[in-house]
DNA sequence: TCTGGGGTCCTTCCACCC
DNA sequence: TCTGGGGTGGAAGGACCC
């Protein structure tokens, strides 16, 4: 393990929530939760404000609005925040070739590989100056922490939440994490949580007491190696630039469990073109066909199909997608479905086999004049591509940028009742006015997000800072 | 008002091959 | 010929992470 503290981990503040308050300045400063909104949604992030009424990830967003009703409800704009997420993992390949996203807003960075830092003083300095930077461009804020593995990085990066800079001194690991609850550790979820708390284990030093032996006697060889060499400070993970992905699925929770198994059927093929276009869209195939089912009491299977090579043929992977749901019985309910692919490659071999098949079997079809189950679905769901007609409400999606002929821009606060209402403000505007308007309004359009810092402003002050501080590389 | 969506990795079981 | 062990790949499930 490396002696002096130069793996960052940044951690961007409350992300999505701070987003959405950034973009709208009437927010600021309020409890704002982000998340899906259905009546089986759950809380993706709370602002700070919200989190002081007990609302947090991952709770059902029934319970959030319970703990605050007044808090602002919003739907993720995953667009503005890939386009935030850019901007920030930009900044952190201007410290360093090593960067590992972890996700949009999380992102570890090996220092000593970009030159930019070899000890505490200069890994603070560059972790500081981040800090400035990530502010001036994308007017957000984020905490870094700094140690000399990943473990402890990330450690220090929570401890330093919210807006903060953590270092942890090379040497004073084991002191620090010793009375730290084993949740800290990563890996440790609520299950390993609950088996170590069993055994009476409650904290890092517990584990590193019980010895490895024992961990692995209650997790396994691989679990209770790693954890054990956690709880000891050890870890030699290495900061990995470029990881290859290894699966690409989509899945739908339904609003009300579907019964029907028609429909059920015809969702299936539905995710499975939804699954095929993402793995196009990433130009990847894949051999294994994953099918999910999670049940009406939440119970959860997935059954999958190895195809005699990759493909990325959206017939393909319907059809053993449909074959894999004629194994699963559905009777009682499904309140979720999903369609993977496994096995990438990032070559497309064509599936002569079923293509052949596929072509005997639309043979059949015309010779019968008869549809089955599965090959009808698919015609009807590619014809049913035709316009569906949606509640003109339905467009006016909450927390949604809009445009008005003459309010200019703004975002639908809500809809309903053939009404929607709108706060005409800007990220660079001061609060706000409310209008209503109906739904069917033609100077009302849907717009895209406004960058979060005017780009003059980002510019001239990105510009300033980076002259101020010296160029890392 | 119970419990999202996108992933990764590990374990266990089984079949198959040597 | 019988049996055992090891390796590998696939299927299923579970835990965990953000």
């Amino acid at each position: 393990m490396r002696t002096a503290p130069t793996i960052l981990h940044l951690d961007m503040d409350a992300f999505f929530a701070s987003a959405e308050q950034a973009a709208k300045p009437s927010l600021r400063g309020k409890a704002v939760v982000v998340g899906g909104l259905g009546p089986r949604g759950v809380v993706a992030t709370a602002s700070y404000e919200a989190r002081v009424f007990g609302v947090h990830s991952a709770m059902p967003m029934g319970q959030a609005r319970r703990l605050a009703p007044n808090a602002a409800y919003l739907v993720p704009r995953f667009q503005l925040y890939r386009e935030v997420s850019e901007q920030v993992m930009g900044l952190l390949r201007g410290l360093s070739p090593l960067v590992e996203p972890l996700s949009l807003d999380e992102a570890f960075v090996d220092l000593e590989a970009g030159d930019v830092a070899w000890d505490a003083a200069s890994a603070r300095l560059a972790g500081e100056r981040l800090r400035a930077e990530i502010r001036v461009v994308t007017g957000l804020t984020g905490s870094v922490g700094l140690a000399a593995s990943k473990m402890l990085a990330k450690i220090a990066s929570e401890e330093a939440k919210p807006d903060g800079l953590r270092l942890i001194e090379p040497g004073t690991e084991r002191a620090l994490l010793g009375p730290m609850p084993v949740r800290t550790l990563p890996g440790v979820g609520p299950a390993t949580g609950d088996h170590l708390r069993r055994a009476g284990i409650t904290t890092v030093e517990e584990i590193a007491e019980a010895g490895e032996d024992e961990l692995v006697r209650l997790l396994g060889k691989s679990h209770g190696a790693s954890l054990y060499a956690m709880a000891l400070a050890h870890d030699d993970r290495p900061v990995v630039a470029e990881r290859d992905t290894k699966s690409v699925s989509v899945e739908d929770t339904y609003d009300v469990d579907i019964h029907d198994r028609v429909r059920v059927r015809l969702e299936v093929q539905r995710l499975a073109e939804r699954c095929v276009q993402r793995l196009k869209g990433a130009e990847r195939s894949g051999r294994t066909v994953v099918l999910k089912v999670r049940r009406y009491d939440f119970s959860t299977l997935t059954r999958s199909e190895t195809l005699r090579g990759p493909t990325d043929d959206p017939a393909v992977v319907s059809e053993a997608a449909a074959r894999l749901l004629e194994s699963v019985d559905t009777t009682g309910g499904v309140r979720l479905l999903g369609v993977g692919v496994t096995g990438l490659a990032d070559y497309t071999q064509e599936d002569l086999f079923a293509q052949a098949r596929a072509q005997a079997e639309a043979d059949a079809h015309a010779a019968e004049g008869e549809a089955d189950g599965a090959g009808g679905a698919v015609e009807q769901g590619e014809a049913a591509a035709e316009e569906v007609v949606e509640p003109a409400d339905r467009r006016w999606v909450a927390g949604h940028d809009v445009r008005h002929e003459e309010f200019g821009h703004g975002w639908v606060q809500g809809s309903g009742l053939g009404r929607v209402t709108v706060r005409f403000e800007t990220p660079y505007s001061e609060p706000g006015r409310v209008r209503t308007f109906r739904t069917d309004d033609p100077a009302l359009v849907p717009a895209e997000p406004l960058p979060l810092v005017a780009e003059g402003d980002a510019g001239r002050a990105g510009v300033s800072e980076a002259s101020g501080g010296g160029s890392g590389r």
